[in-house]
DNA sequence: CTGGTGACCTGGCTGC
DNA sequence: TGCAGCCAGGTCACCA
């Protein structure tokens, strides 16, 4: 569910509501997600306060007065704030209680995602320091884009989905990016042009911004911090069309699946 | 090093 | 209706 403009409408969603707020407590429900909860967690919590909430890639992390939170949100992971509690439903795993009686409640079906305690600089952590570039960063453009196709053979599709290469791109917007930049997703990545480079990098950062102005995609049942739902669906002109005509030739759009995932283009308008 | 696959987990949909 | 089988927005760990 979430990629890039989910996480940071979530984010975005979030962050005013619990900046500065001080933890009262934490109350997980589940003893692990993709990872175990740390079992320190709770006491590591008390007291902290949130002194401001970032992104990086899909990961959001919020910085306390001393230490960080690291969360993920998996493929179906949600976080609202709330100030009247209610009585935690099956799925709702853990809780982070303010002092002022607010409560931030993470919500996930498939248990996909991840809570965890970072003591040390979050960039050095593991799951962070391997990072590529922010797709809306100035360091993520044409010419980055061309130097890392080179030599590489894997399809130009799964190399942007590679977190390593450009962090937050996931399968919905790798497939309107690639659409948009008129660029089959087999093709091979260094047989890309310095142009396409460059149309694949604009695409990129088009895509993502207007998916994050339209509050994000609502397939299924995304919705973001306010449970509002997404509204950028009506504007994906690829992904979950397989076999339907392409909205600017009328050609049927070719389906197939690519490192097991459902990939969508048209074979008129993508070379 | 590179690249491909399985695994994690649950619910919803399809088709028998 | 029931149920087996397949699929889903992510991505790490492992293997060749």
């Amino acid at each position: 569910m979430p990629e890039l403009p989910e996480v940071e409408t979530t984010l975005r969603g979030i962050s005013k509501k619990i900046l500065n707020k001080q933890i009262n407590s934490f109350e997980p429900r589940t003893e692990k997600l993709r990872w175990p909860i740390n079992k320190n967690l709770k006491k590591f919590l008390k007291n902290k306060k949130v002194c401001s909430a970032e992104r990086r890639g899909k990961y959001i992390i919020l910085n306390l007065s001393k230490g960080h939170l690291l969360i993920h949100l998996g493929m179906s992971g949600k976080l609202r704030v709330f100030n009247k509690p209610t009585e935690p439903k099956k799925h709702e795993h853990w809780d982070i209680n303010f002092t002022d009686g607010w409560t931030l409640r993470y919500t996930d079906i498939r248990k996909f995602g991840a809570l965890i305690k970072i003591d040390t600089k979050p960039d050095q952590h593991k799951l962070l320091k391997n990072l590529g570039p922010e797709p809306l960063g100035n360091s993520f453009n044409g010419e980055y884009l061309f130097s890392v196709t080179r030599k590489k053979t894997r399809p130009i599709k799964n190399l942007i989905m590679d977190a390593n290469v450009v962090t937050g791109v996931g399968n919905i917007y790798a497939n309107e990016a690639l659409f948009l930049a008129g660029i089959r997703p087999r093709k091979q990545s260094r047989r890309l042009s310095k142009t396409n480079c460059e149309d694949l990098s604009r695409a990129i950062r088009q895509t993502l911004t207007e998916a994050i102005e339209a509050g994000g995609t609502t397939l299924k049942d995304y919705t973001n911090a306010s449970e509002a739902p997404g509204y950028f669906k009506k504007e994906l002109r690829v992904y979950d069309r397989g076999n339907l005509p392409c909205l600017t030739c009328g050609a049927k759009l070719k389906l197939i699946k690519q490192a097991n995932r459902q990939t969508v283009y048209c074979p008129v308008c993508q070379n």
